[in-house]
DNA sequence: TACTTGTTGTTTGCATACAAATGACAAATT
DNA sequence: AATTTGTCATTTGTATGCAAACAACAAGTA
Protein backbone atom coordinates (compact mmCIF):
# COMPACT_ATOMS: atom_id res chain seq x y z
CA UNK A 1 0.00 0.00 0.00
CA UNK A 2 1.20 3.56 -1.10
CA UNK A 3 -0.69 5.34 1.36
CA UNK A 4 -0.68 8.39 -0.87
CA UNK A 5 -3.91 9.72 -1.62
CA UNK A 6 -4.60 12.04 -4.64
CA UNK A 7 -4.47 15.55 -3.55
CA UNK A 8 -5.68 17.36 -7.08
CA UNK A 9 -2.26 18.28 -8.35
CA UNK A 10 -0.19 15.49 -9.80
CA UNK A 11 2.58 17.33 -11.47
CA UNK A 12 3.57 14.69 -14.38
CA UNK A 13 5.35 16.63 -16.64
CA UNK A 14 5.42 20.58 -17.06
CA UNK A 15 1.82 21.29 -16.44
CA UNK A 16 2.25 22.92 -13.03
CA UNK A 17 3.47 26.76 -11.42
CA UNK A 18 6.76 25.07 -9.89
CA UNK A 19 8.09 23.68 -13.11
CA UNK A 20 7.99 26.44 -15.09
CA UNK A 21 9.69 28.85 -12.55
CA UNK A 22 12.70 26.36 -13.72
CA UNK A 23 13.47 25.51 -9.52
CA UNK A 24 12.74 22.17 -8.61
CA UNK A 25 14.02 21.31 -4.70
CA UNK A 26 15.09 17.86 -5.85
CA UNK A 27 17.88 19.47 -7.56
CA UNK A 28 19.37 22.04 -5.10
CA UNK A 29 22.46 20.98 -3.65
CA UNK A 30 21.41 21.52 -0.19
CA UNK A 31 18.41 19.39 -0.44
CA UNK A 32 20.34 16.51 -1.67
CA UNK A 33 23.23 16.81 0.62
CA UNK A 34 20.17 16.80 4.02
CA UNK A 35 19.19 13.85 2.13
CA UNK A 36 22.43 11.94 1.90
CA UNK A 37 23.47 13.64 5.55
CA UNK A 38 20.24 11.31 6.72
CA UNK A 39 21.57 7.92 5.13
CA UNK A 40 24.95 8.29 6.26
CA UNK A 41 23.67 8.84 9.43
CA UNK A 42 21.03 5.98 9.84
CA UNK A 43 23.75 3.95 9.08
CA UNK A 44 26.03 5.20 11.18
CA UNK A 45 23.76 4.59 13.91
CA UNK A 46 22.85 1.44 12.96
CA UNK A 47 26.02 0.09 12.73
CA UNK A 48 28.08 1.73 14.97
CA UNK A 49 28.46 0.39 19.03
CA UNK A 50 28.05 1.67 21.76
CA UNK A 51 25.15 4.16 20.80
CA UNK A 52 28.22 6.45 19.56
CA UNK A 53 26.73 9.25 17.38
CA UNK A 54 28.33 10.55 14.32
CA UNK A 55 29.80 13.48 16.13
CA UNK A 56 30.45 11.86 19.66
CA UNK A 57 32.74 9.47 17.03
CA UNK A 58 34.23 12.59 15.30
CA UNK A 59 34.94 13.83 18.50
CA UNK A 60 36.69 10.79 20.16
CA UNK A 61 38.87 9.55 17.20
CA UNK A 62 40.27 13.60 16.98
CA UNK A 63 41.21 13.13 20.62
CA UNK A 64 42.62 9.63 20.08
CA UNK A 65 45.07 11.30 17.20
CA UNK A 66 45.81 14.60 19.53
CA UNK A 67 46.20 12.61 22.18
CA UNK A 68 45.18 16.07 24.64
CA UNK A 69 43.76 18.78 23.78
CA UNK A 70 41.93 21.95 24.55
CA UNK A 71 37.62 21.63 24.20
CA UNK A 72 37.36 24.65 21.56
CA UNK A 73 40.47 23.52 19.65
CA UNK A 74 38.46 20.09 19.56
CA UNK A 75 35.71 21.86 18.03
CA UNK A 76 37.61 23.60 15.32
CA UNK A 77 39.42 20.25 14.34
CA UNK A 78 36.02 18.72 13.98
CA UNK A 79 33.61 21.67 12.65
CA UNK A 80 31.66 22.00 15.94
CA UNK A 81 30.32 25.19 17.52
CA UNK A 82 31.78 25.58 20.84
CA UNK A 83 28.10 25.07 22.33
CA UNK A 84 27.82 21.75 20.27
CA UNK A 85 31.21 20.67 21.13
CA UNK A 86 30.46 21.24 24.82
CA UNK A 87 27.39 18.73 24.78
CA UNK A 88 29.35 16.42 23.13
CA UNK A 89 31.95 16.23 25.34
CA UNK A 90 29.56 16.53 28.33
CA UNK A 91 28.14 13.47 26.76
CA UNK A 92 31.14 11.70 26.41
CA UNK A 93 32.34 12.31 29.78
CA UNK A 94 29.34 11.29 31.27
CA UNK A 95 29.56 8.00 29.69
CA UNK A 96 33.40 7.46 31.11
CA UNK A 97 34.79 7.79 27.58
CA UNK A 98 37.14 11.24 28.19
CA UNK A 99 38.05 12.98 30.81
CA UNK A 100 39.19 16.46 31.69
CA UNK A 101 41.91 17.95 33.47
CA UNK A 102 42.49 22.30 33.81
CA UNK A 103 45.88 22.98 31.94
CA UNK A 104 48.29 23.88 34.39
CA UNK A 105 49.76 26.83 31.56
CA UNK A 106 46.26 28.30 30.99
CA UNK A 107 43.71 28.24 33.68
CA UNK A 108 41.09 29.04 30.99
CA UNK A 109 41.80 25.54 29.46
CA UNK A 110 40.02 22.17 30.07
CA UNK A 111 42.76 19.50 28.54
CA UNK A 112 40.25 16.73 27.13
CA UNK A 113 42.02 13.39 26.91
CA UNK A 114 40.54 9.75 26.68
CA UNK A 115 39.56 7.61 29.30
CA UNK A 116 41.12 3.28 28.94
CA UNK A 117 37.54 2.69 28.37
CA UNK A 118 37.39 5.34 25.37
CA UNK A 119 40.84 4.27 24.01
CA UNK A 120 38.94 0.78 24.10
CA UNK A 121 36.24 1.81 21.96
CA UNK A 122 37.83 4.25 19.38
CA UNK A 123 40.66 1.21 18.60
CA UNK A 124 37.31 -1.40 18.63
CA UNK A 125 35.11 1.40 16.60
CA UNK A 126 37.47 2.10 13.68
CA UNK A 127 37.33 -1.07 11.33
CA UNK A 128 33.15 -0.24 12.51
CA UNK A 129 33.55 3.73 10.82
CA UNK A 130 35.34 2.06 8.03
CA UNK A 131 32.27 -0.57 7.29
CA UNK A 132 30.08 2.67 7.40
CA UNK A 133 31.55 4.98 4.89
CA UNK A 134 31.95 1.53 2.72
CA UNK A 135 28.03 0.95 2.90
CA UNK A 136 27.30 4.64 2.51
CA UNK A 137 29.44 4.77 -0.92
CA UNK A 138 28.75 1.39 -2.10
CA UNK A 139 26.72 2.36 -4.63
CA UNK A 140 29.08 4.09 -6.60
CA UNK A 141 32.45 2.68 -8.19
CA UNK A 142 35.91 3.66 -6.48
CA UNK A 143 36.50 6.86 -9.03
CA UNK A 144 33.46 7.69 -8.24
CA UNK A 145 34.21 7.48 -4.66
CA UNK A 146 37.00 10.09 -5.15
CA UNK A 147 35.61 12.16 -7.25
CA UNK A 148 32.84 12.91 -4.87
CA UNK A 149 34.98 13.29 -1.83
CA UNK A 150 37.19 15.81 -3.93
CA UNK A 151 33.88 17.72 -4.89
CA UNK A 152 32.24 18.04 -1.36
CA UNK A 153 36.08 18.82 -0.41
CA UNK A 154 35.78 21.67 -2.73
CA UNK A 155 32.22 23.23 -1.10
CA UNK A 156 32.75 22.56 2.37
CA UNK B 1 47.11 35.04 15.53
CA UNK B 2 46.10 31.47 15.41
CA UNK B 3 44.94 30.60 18.90
CA UNK B 4 46.22 27.15 18.61
CA UNK B 5 48.75 26.12 21.02
CA UNK B 6 51.16 23.61 20.91
CA UNK B 7 49.63 20.19 22.61
CA UNK B 8 52.63 18.01 22.35
CA UNK B 9 51.41 16.22 19.55
CA UNK B 10 51.59 18.07 15.93
CA UNK B 11 50.97 15.10 13.76
CA UNK B 12 53.35 16.12 10.76
CA UNK B 13 53.72 13.19 8.40
CA UNK B 14 53.04 9.22 9.19
CA UNK B 15 54.53 9.84 12.75
CA UNK B 16 51.27 8.91 14.85
CA UNK B 17 49.39 6.41 15.63
CA UNK B 18 46.14 7.56 13.59
CA UNK B 19 47.79 8.40 10.94
CA UNK B 20 49.07 4.43 10.45
CA UNK B 21 45.97 2.42 11.35
CA UNK B 22 44.67 3.98 8.08
CA UNK B 23 41.57 5.82 9.25
CA UNK B 24 41.24 9.18 8.66
CA UNK B 25 38.14 11.42 10.16
CA UNK B 26 38.85 13.91 7.07
CA UNK B 27 38.57 11.17 4.66
CA UNK B 28 34.97 9.77 5.44
CA UNK B 29 32.20 11.06 3.44
CA UNK B 30 30.08 11.68 6.68
CA UNK B 31 32.72 14.08 8.07
CA UNK B 32 32.85 15.48 4.10
CA UNK B 33 29.50 15.86 4.19
CA UNK B 34 28.41 17.41 7.56
CA UNK B 35 30.87 20.48 6.60
CA UNK B 36 29.49 20.96 3.20
CA UNK B 37 26.12 20.95 5.02
CA UNK B 38 27.00 23.77 7.82
CA UNK B 39 28.67 25.84 4.75
CA UNK B 40 25.41 25.40 2.76
CA UNK B 41 23.21 26.60 5.60
CA UNK B 42 25.55 29.08 6.41
CA UNK B 43 25.11 30.85 3.10
CA UNK B 44 21.28 30.31 3.40
CA UNK B 45 20.54 31.86 6.38
CA UNK B 46 22.80 35.17 5.17
CA UNK B 47 21.05 35.32 2.37
CA UNK B 48 17.59 34.30 2.72
CA UNK B 49 14.34 36.52 3.48
CA UNK B 50 12.07 36.52 6.20
CA UNK B 51 14.82 34.44 8.24
CA UNK B 52 13.38 31.23 6.72
CA UNK B 53 15.42 27.53 7.43
CA UNK B 54 16.08 25.63 4.75
CA UNK B 55 13.40 23.12 5.84
CA UNK B 56 10.94 25.57 6.32
CA UNK B 57 12.03 26.72 2.82
CA UNK B 58 11.66 23.52 1.18
CA UNK B 59 8.15 22.96 3.24
CA UNK B 60 7.07 26.25 1.63
CA UNK B 61 7.93 25.88 -2.21
CA UNK B 62 6.46 21.72 -1.92
CA UNK B 63 3.41 23.58 -0.34
CA UNK B 64 3.78 25.67 -3.70
CA UNK B 65 3.76 22.79 -5.81
CA UNK B 66 1.29 20.57 -4.57
CA UNK B 67 -1.26 23.16 -3.58
CA UNK B 68 -2.54 21.05 -0.74
CA UNK B 69 -1.10 18.05 1.21
CA UNK B 70 -1.41 16.34 4.27
CA UNK B 71 1.24 17.03 7.09
CA UNK B 72 2.91 13.33 7.19
CA UNK B 73 3.01 13.94 2.99
CA UNK B 74 4.44 16.95 2.95
CA UNK B 75 7.27 15.83 5.54
CA UNK B 76 7.81 12.76 2.97
CA UNK B 77 8.35 14.98 -0.06
CA UNK B 78 10.67 17.03 1.64
CA UNK B 79 12.26 14.05 3.52
CA UNK B 80 11.32 15.06 6.50
CA UNK B 81 10.57 12.73 10.11
CA UNK B 82 6.96 13.59 11.51
CA UNK B 83 7.92 14.93 14.19
CA UNK B 84 10.86 17.51 12.13
CA UNK B 85 7.81 18.16 10.08
CA UNK B 86 5.44 18.96 12.80
CA UNK B 87 7.50 21.48 14.48
CA UNK B 88 8.24 23.17 10.69
CA UNK B 89 4.68 23.42 9.90
CA UNK B 90 3.69 24.67 13.63
CA UNK B 91 6.58 27.83 12.83
CA UNK B 92 5.23 28.28 9.71
CA UNK B 93 1.51 28.34 10.97
CA UNK B 94 2.84 30.85 13.12
CA UNK B 95 4.04 33.31 11.11
CA UNK B 96 1.31 33.16 8.45
CA UNK B 97 2.63 31.63 6.18
CA UNK B 98 0.56 28.63 6.01
CA UNK B 99 -2.72 27.50 6.84
CA UNK B 100 -4.41 24.01 8.04
CA UNK B 101 -7.99 22.57 6.72
CA UNK B 102 -8.86 19.03 8.31
CA UNK B 103 -9.95 16.69 5.37
CA UNK B 104 -13.72 16.97 5.08
CA UNK B 105 -12.96 13.15 3.30
CA UNK B 106 -10.85 12.05 6.26
CA UNK B 107 -10.76 13.47 9.38
CA UNK B 108 -7.35 12.30 10.51
CA UNK B 109 -5.73 14.40 8.12
CA UNK B 110 -4.96 18.22 8.10
CA UNK B 111 -4.28 19.95 4.58
CA UNK B 112 -1.84 22.07 4.14
CA UNK B 113 -1.79 25.15 2.12
CA UNK B 114 -0.22 28.67 1.79
CA UNK B 115 -1.37 31.81 2.84
CA UNK B 116 -1.62 34.66 0.21
CA UNK B 117 1.70 36.22 2.21
CA UNK B 118 3.20 32.52 2.13
CA UNK B 119 2.65 32.99 -1.97
CA UNK B 120 3.87 36.02 -1.80
CA UNK B 121 7.41 34.70 0.07
CA UNK B 122 7.67 31.55 -1.99
CA UNK B 123 7.81 34.13 -5.47
CA UNK B 124 9.82 36.08 -3.87
CA UNK B 125 12.12 33.40 -2.46
CA UNK B 126 12.78 31.29 -5.66
CA UNK B 127 15.62 33.58 -7.16
CA UNK B 128 17.53 33.93 -4.02
CA UNK B 129 16.88 30.36 -3.44
CA UNK B 130 18.69 29.75 -7.11
CA UNK B 131 21.13 32.29 -5.38
CA UNK B 132 22.42 30.22 -2.86
CA UNK B 133 22.30 27.28 -4.87
CA UNK B 134 24.87 28.69 -6.91
CA UNK B 135 26.98 30.41 -4.29
CA UNK B 136 27.26 27.02 -2.32
CA UNK B 137 28.60 25.57 -5.96
CA UNK B 138 30.60 28.83 -7.21
CA UNK B 139 33.97 26.76 -6.74
CA UNK B 140 32.90 24.05 -9.13
CA UNK B 141 32.53 24.14 -12.79
CA UNK B 142 29.35 23.82 -14.69
CA UNK B 143 30.64 19.79 -15.39
CA UNK B 144 31.67 19.69 -11.65
CA UNK B 145 28.27 20.63 -10.66
CA UNK B 146 26.60 18.29 -12.30
CA UNK B 147 28.81 15.11 -11.18
CA UNK B 148 28.27 16.18 -7.32
CA UNK B 149 24.13 16.58 -8.00
CA UNK B 150 24.68 12.99 -9.77
CA UNK B 151 26.90 11.43 -7.04
CA UNK B 152 25.17 12.79 -4.24
CA UNK B 153 21.53 11.35 -5.69
CA UNK B 154 23.06 8.04 -5.95
CA UNK B 155 23.98 8.05 -2.31
CA UNK B 156 21.15 9.81 -0.52
C1' DT C 1 50.93 49.68 34.85
C1' DA C 2 46.75 50.15 32.26
C1' DC C 3 44.43 49.10 28.11
C1' DT C 4 43.09 46.35 24.33
C1' DT C 5 42.42 42.39 21.87
C1' DG C 6 41.46 37.72 21.41
C1' DT C 7 40.69 33.13 23.36
C1' DT C 8 38.36 29.82 26.43
C1' DG C 9 34.49 28.04 28.27
C1' DT C 10 29.44 28.56 29.63
C1' DT C 11 24.67 29.48 29.01
C1' DT C 12 20.21 30.56 26.68
C1' DG C 13 17.16 30.38 22.84
C1' DC C 14 15.74 28.59 18.63
C1' DA C 15 15.55 25.05 14.96
C1' DT C 16 16.38 20.73 12.97
C1' DA C 17 16.39 15.41 13.23
C1' DC C 18 15.12 10.74 14.61
C1' DA C 19 13.22 6.92 17.68
C1' DA C 20 9.47 5.30 20.08
C1' DA C 21 5.05 5.37 21.98
C1' DT C 22 0.21 6.76 21.71
C1' DG C 23 -4.58 7.58 20.10
C1' DA C 24 -7.75 8.31 16.31
C1' DC C 25 -9.32 6.92 12.13
C1' DA C 26 -9.69 4.52 7.31
C1' DA C 27 -9.80 0.54 4.42
C1' DA C 28 -9.66 -4.19 3.57
C1' DT C 29 -10.46 -8.72 5.37
C1' DT C 30 -12.84 -12.20 7.82
C1' DA D 1 -20.34 -6.58 12.33
C1' DA D 2 -15.81 -7.39 14.15
C1' DT D 3 -10.94 -7.64 13.32
C1' DT D 4 -6.75 -6.48 11.32
C1' DT D 5 -3.66 -3.57 9.14
C1' DG D 6 -1.95 0.69 8.03
C1' DT D 7 -1.99 5.75 8.05
C1' DC D 8 -2.31 10.35 10.33
C1' DA D 9 -0.96 13.35 13.75
C1' DT D 10 0.99 14.21 18.35
C1' DT D 11 4.14 13.92 22.16
C1' DT D 12 8.43 12.84 24.68
C1' DG D 13 13.29 12.21 24.90
C1' DT D 14 17.83 12.69 23.06
C1' DA D 15 21.28 14.89 20.11
C1' DT D 16 23.11 18.04 16.95
C1' DG D 17 23.86 22.98 15.27
C1' DC D 18 24.20 28.05 15.33
C1' DA D 19 23.69 32.92 17.22
C1' DA D 20 24.38 35.81 20.88
C1' DA D 21 25.72 37.20 25.24
C1' DC D 22 28.71 36.62 29.15
C1' DA D 23 32.78 36.14 32.49
C1' DA D 24 37.52 34.79 33.10
C1' DC D 25 41.93 34.97 31.51
C1' DA D 26 46.27 35.48 28.39
C1' DA D 27 49.28 38.27 25.66
C1' DG D 28 50.70 42.20 23.34
C1' DT D 29 50.67 47.36 23.19
C1' DA D 30 50.62 52.05 24.78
Amino acid sequence: MDGSKPTGNQNKRGGTKASLEGYRLEDQVGFVIRKASQRHTAIFMKQMIEQLTPTQWAALVKIAELGSVSQNQLGRDTAMDVATIKGVVDRLIKRDFVTTNSDPSDSRRNLIGLTPRGAEFVKAGRPIAASITGETLKGLSAAEQHTLLELLRKIA
